[in-house]
DNA sequence: ATTAAAAATTAGCCAAGGCTAAACTTCTGC
DNA sequence: GCAGAAGTTTAGCCTTGGCTAATTTTTAAT
């Protein structure tokens, strides 16, 4: 039964970056989307576009994949909506985008930097290490005040 | 002249995970093709399939990229070495990969899934954030002894 | 109301990373 | 030295995420 998920030992790393990266993509787009819709009222394709740096093409095909997974609702030349489930994988990847982004910046990264890494981390840390994140973060922020450089107090 | 690299402020974040994609897959390739040539000897496709979990027929497609791309060496028939760019690649991707699976041990996460989120996450970690770990670990180190849970003293 | 701009769609192309099936080398083991 | 196993390659197909060019729809403005 318990034969697809890690066969040999070894390569038990990876795996990831494979299908994965559509989830990615998918994430990246509820979440924008959700952004966009608390933000402004609606969500158009060209928003997105402009959001990704995508052309608006490449735009239309990616929420046709999302639409037909079940994540986004579209009617012809009209905004887009996030689906229930949508809705849910949106809150949660906001959620672990912040925790990560907290995360850096509690641990003295640049908020330039730290807003790029966690872009790029966030769709690859578990629910155990994002745990250990919050911790640490908790920590850092207690002992914060008179650790640091002793310079701004 | 600096005009492809930020454009227009509010889609700063990702551009990862397009090109950046390929560069991930050639960095688990030197990287891995190194590890196996210092513990085997000499490293054939075959090993990169078993290690990777994908078929021998993606692994060819993907080396011969690698060797148009200057990273790996290849005869018909014969092992894999990597170049001087491909070794210097495969330390500069090992070291990554260690800092961040130390930090992530350093930090509490269980060796599986530390191993997991590090393969993962080495893709993504600028050099500052990278050294923002080392530090971290550096100090969790220290103060680790007496800290801990005090329950092994 | 007609025209122009903005947004979306369709068609068709490309590269990367997957796959299977079939053919070819190379290496071993008698 | 020849057969079979192991390793590699080639051909051909799929999906995802890019693109441009051309068309259509919607929206806004005069």
């Amino acid at each position: 039964m318990a034969d697809s998920s890690q066969k040999q030992l070894g390569q038990r790393r990876f795996r990831r970056t494979r299908s994965d990266h559509a989830s990615e993509t998918a994430e990246d787009y509820v979440e924008a989307i959700a952004e966009r819709i608390a933000k402004a009222g609606e969500c158009r394709g060209a928003d997105l576009a402009r959001e990704f740096g995508v052309s608006h093409v490449t735009v239309t095909k990616t929420v046709a994949r999302l639409q037909a997974e079940g994540l986004v609702d579209t009617a012809p030349y009209g905004p887009l909506s996030l689906t229930r489930r949508g809705q849910s994988l949106a809150k949660a990847s906001r959620q672990r985008h912040e925790v990560v982004l907290a995360f850096l910046l509690a641990i003295g990264v640049s908020p330039e930097t730290a807003e790029i890494d966690a872009e790029g981390i966030e769709h690859h840390v578990s629910q155990e290490t994002l745990d250990r994140f919050r911790e640490l973060i908790a920590d850092l922020d207690q002992r914060g005040e008179r650790v640091k450089d002793s310079a701004d107090a």
